[in-house]
Parts: C-alpha cells; structure tokens; sequence
DNA sequence: GACTGGATTGACTCGTCAGTCAATAGACGG
DNA sequence: CCGTCTATTGACTGACGAGTCAATCCAGTC
C-alpha cells in the first residue's frame, strides 16, 4: 500500500497503474494483455501480481480513486450556500470537462470501460456511480426548494440528463466525432448548462457565463 | 441470406439471431461463448459458423438490422412538415423509448454492447452511429431556421445532449437505477423533451404534451 | 558477512473458447 | 432410387492469455 521502500525513489505500484491507464485507454481493456502492461511499465510481468490481485483489481483501482475525487468535489460544490443551482451545474460541468482536458486517458478509461460499461465489469461499480448521480440530483433538488428550477421534473430524472449529456460529450470527444480544443472545452461547459438548465427554446431566460 | 429452404418452415438462420440476442443481453457479449448461443437455438454448435463469419458477425448483424429501422424512422419523423421542433424530438424519444419497451433484450445489446463500446467493438459502427446524431441535430437546426430554437446552441451539440439524455435513461432502465412501469416510460418521453427543450428553470415556456 | 524479508524476474501451466472439418442427414430433380 | 447439393452435427485443434511459482536480487539489520 505504502510506496517502495527502497531509495531510489521509485514507486512500481504507481508505475504499473499509470502504465496500465496508457494501456487501457490505447488498446481497451479487454483487447489488452497484462504483458502490454508489464512492458509499458517497464517492469516484469510477475511485478503486477506482486502488487494487484488480477489484471481486473488494476481498473478497479484506477477507477475508484478518480471517481471519489470527482464524487467530493460534487459534494463540495453543492455544500457551498451562497451560490445559485445554475452555477453549481456550471462548476459540475467544468470539473468533468477539466478533468478530461488534462487526463485524457485516465477519463477514457473511466468512461469507456467502466461508466459505459456498466454491464460486465461496471456492475461492480454501480453503488459509486449512481452516487455520482445522487449528488447532482440533490443540487437540482435544492433549486427546485428555493424555486429556481421548475418542480415537474424529478430531480433524480433530471440528473440523469444533465449527466447523461456531459457523458455523450466526453464520447464525443474521445471518439473524435467532435472537435477537441481549448475552446470547445469551454464552450462546451456554458453550453451543456444552458441546453439543459435554459432549454432549447426561445423564450427561457439566458443568463451570461 | 433467404430463409431455410426446408418446408418445415422453420429459418435456423433468424433462430440463432433470435437465441444470439438473449445469451448477450443475458451474459454480455465478451462472457458468453458461442456454444451458449448454439444450445440457446437448440441449434448444433457448427451450424452457427454455417450461417454466420464469426461471433462479432451475429452481433454486427442485430446491430445493423435495428439501428437502419431507428435512422429511418428518425428521417421519416423529421420529414414531416406540418409539426414543430419539439413534437419531432417527442416522437423521436418515443421511437427509442419505445424500442427499448417492446425488445429490451435487443435495445440492450445495441446499446450495451455495441453504442456504449465504441471502443473495441463499436468503432466499427461509429459512422451508422453518429447518423443518428446527424438526423436529430437536422431537426434542430430546422428549428433554429424557424426561429422555434435559440440560435446560439450549435445543432450537433444540441444532438447529442438531447440523445446521450435519452441514452442515459435507458441505461438507468437496463440496469435498474430507474424504475421500469409502462407509466414511467410514457413520463419520461414528455420529461426528456420538457428537460433539454423548455430546460429545468422556471421563465421556460411549459407546452402540455 | 551471514540473515531476513520484500522486490523482481520470466518461464511455465492450465483452462478456455473461437473457429475448423469430416461425416451424416435430408430435400429435390431427373 | 440415384446423385447432388445444402443443412446439420459435434468432436477436435490451436492459439491465446491470465495467473502461478520457484528462483534470484538487494536493502537494511545485528
């Protein structure tokens, strides 16, 4: 669990788990062998079973850790008060879209291979990824409270939306079906808010970014 | 590619497609074998490879049967001069809620294992996919021109928001996150179009289904 | 300068399964 | 009722790849 031991400095265990992030995301899961791994690595095919159980408990491993730091930072976002529902949207919308901007890979693997994957092997995650979803659905909630948002739309159906287009987005974007440059990134993020908070239509009031 | 010759009627050739679409449906494509495809026919293993390439064939084949039926009707719905932006995406969700009620083993499958994969598998169907994104960004685009919709959310984003909403639902429904009452489908139809056109604030024009 | 225990190696095992193939059955025309 | 062609069978093969394991290395300890 703790890092190497020795001096040198290098910890293997993280070697391997960000090897296998490349992996995972160049070659997919299933189509790629744990030697692919081991040789990414650097490292003999026998160090991976030194450190995980199967080549399962790596994606295991890869993807608990990004999801929790995703789940607080929803958490942390619906906790702050003094903001408005549409904001808190705004700030979901970025994390998500940030953290594919600055880890592509990791964000594929996730998405690719577990989120949308939930048959198989997501199944195991389900619990954690539904969290995701009651996280949101509790902002939209709270909006609804205070009559920001209209209440016909169940909270949690609502979520599911929201998440739901910001997840077609990422695809979109790791399948190349849509341009991926800073400013789509930005855009991107006032837009998923404003399709789904403002709607389509004329009429519904547009607020600035 | 005709149906079995033999008077007794019986097309061994739909029979393993049939039998093909409950084993993935039930296992996933990856964890289930052929053998598991052949006994659910009632069908000798070899007569598979009589009828069909390969594994990924058969799945190929579910695939590409449906999905055409969904671009047709799409491009049939948007067709249609006489009807509004928003009753053409209503008839669209319908389409694919629909689908997903009266064949949830085959809606899985494309969904499941070929849509939500466009890694390893998927990718080859990218093109047939993204058509379909095409087909309901031209809806929206049509709108714009009529002044019906905001010009300032480009069509193809606007697409794929309103499909990866619809998509996410019906992954809520394949793996029970969303409770599954012919009543909850109806409502989610109307609530699909009510969220991404009219949007979740208040001020948005609420139209009566 | 032996001793311990974790780190590291990579050849090997062992089950699995997609795809093959030679044999058989059965329909149909002549 | 013979010959031909397709449908059908299921045992077999061959590759592949996850996971094992016995051996070796090496850092720190006493």
């Amino acid at each position: 669990m703790a890092a190497s031991r020795h001096p040198n400095g290098v910890d293997k265990r993280r070697l391997i788990l960000d090897a296998a992030m490349r992996v995972f995301a160049r070659q997919g899961f299933h189509a790629c062998r744990v030697s692919d791994v081991a040789d990414e690595a650097g490292v003999a095919y026998g160090l991976v079973y030194h450190y995980f159980d199967s080549k399962e408990e790596i994606l295991n491993t890869l993807f608990s850790e990004r999801w929790q730091v995703m789940l607080d930072a929803i958490e942390e976002i619906d906790g702050r008060q003094e903001i408005p529902a549409r904001d808190k949207l705004y700030l979901v919308a970025s994390f998500i879209i940030d953290s594919y901007r600055h880890e592509p890979e990791l964000m594929k693997v996730i998405i690719v291979e577990v989120t949308r994957a939930a048959n198989s092997f997501g199944r195991v995650h389900l619990d954690q990824i539904s969290k995701a979803y009651d996280r949101i659905a509790g902002i939209v909630e709270g909006a609804q409270r205070d009559g920001a948002f209209k209440p016909d739309i169940s909270p949690g159906f609502a979520a599911m939306c929201f998440y739901g287009a910001i997840e077609q987005l990422l695809s979109g974007w790791i399948f190349d079906l849509l341009p991926q440059t800073e400013e789509e990134f930005e855009r991107a993020k006032g837009l998923v808010v404003e399709a789904i908070c403002g709607g389509l239509e004329v009429g519904a009031p547009e607020m600035s970014a």
